[in-house]
DNA sequence: TATTGTTATACTCTATAACTATA
DNA sequence: TATAGTTATAGAGTATAACAATA
């Protein structure tokens, strides 16, 4: 047996192979508008849910409240986002979108929909519905949240394991 | 307009999230072997390519040479792998799997189909196939090399782009 | 002079935990 | 006493660049 192959074309390899390689060309068309994928995940979920505070913010995309407060930080100081002081609640902020956030999400979904057309460029419409069919049907069985990059959290520490011994 | 749809089902983001999901799930089946992903990469390119150097091994599964060594290191000193010396060029190291290599590949193989199976619960036989022929044709066009996976490469610094500023 | 493998160093990023202000 | 947000610190992990051996 000389020659073993390296993978009889596994979905569950190609699903993780070709998903690393479309978040990273995404990234890549993000750095045009200085932006990160965490940053525009909570630009859309602020889109969505305007008002919500960090904590909720935080937990919702499993991003790490400490971490949060630089990201935020960023963002506000780039008028992208604003911090409203919550009448109820004094502890809380109120998050929302600036004139600008709203703005940059269009430029946003712009870009998105010319990463996707490169990305799905082999496939036809049929194909496309196809695919998206199968992977709904996926995500939904795994749980996974609408919206929510699991590459959102930034597994550090003894997370999810990158070393070995 | 009071509701924004998060993504209409975008299968760009949804390729992302169930793929970095699946690798996920992948190397928390891997700890109970102690393995990580690039590990894995390793012993599966050694069993395809025995006697191959520590640059070619490098530059086939863009893994950083200095950051190789000590993943080597790991595998050697658990017996996995080892490094002969390459009569030719003594400079090279001809890399090859160990007995111990060859039988973790078998128990890597089950712990694989295992999470594969879980990964695609949802989908029929059918359904499989058609999802590995798209999943095919999009590797395929993307330039994807088999087996490679793009997590490999530990891509730290300015590599892709993560902070925002 | 160039290349392989190695090591030392510096840098980036993250979570942990302590801190404040409010409740 | 508990919680939201913040900050300081320490730790893990990486690439960069200098190094020794060999070509």
């Amino acid at each position: 047996m000389i020659y073993k192959e390296m993978d009889k074309s596994q979905p569950a390899f190609l699903l993780s192979q070709i998903g690393a390689h479309a978040a990273s060309k995404f990234a890549e068309r993000l750095v045009v508008l200085h932006l990160s994928p965490p940053d525009v995940g909570i630009l859309r979920l602020l889109r969505m849910a305007p008002g919500i505070s960090q904590q909720v913010l935080s937990a919702r995309l499993q991003i790490h409240p400490s971490r949060l407060v630089a990201i935020l930080d960023n963002l506000e100081k780039r008028n992208l986002i604003e911090r409203k002081p919550n009448p109820d609640d004094r502890r809380l902020y109120s998050l929302h979108l600036t004139k600008d956030g709203v703005e940059i999400l269009e430029r946003i979904g712009k870009v998105a929909r010319e990463h996707q057309d490169a990305l799905l460029a082999s496939l036809n419409i049929d194909e496309r519905g196809s695919l998206t069919a199968l992977l709904q049907k996926i995500a939904g069985e795994q749980g996974l949240t609408p919206g929510v990059h699991p590459g959102y959290r930034g597994l550090g520490k003894g997370e999810t394991a990158r070393r070995s011994s």
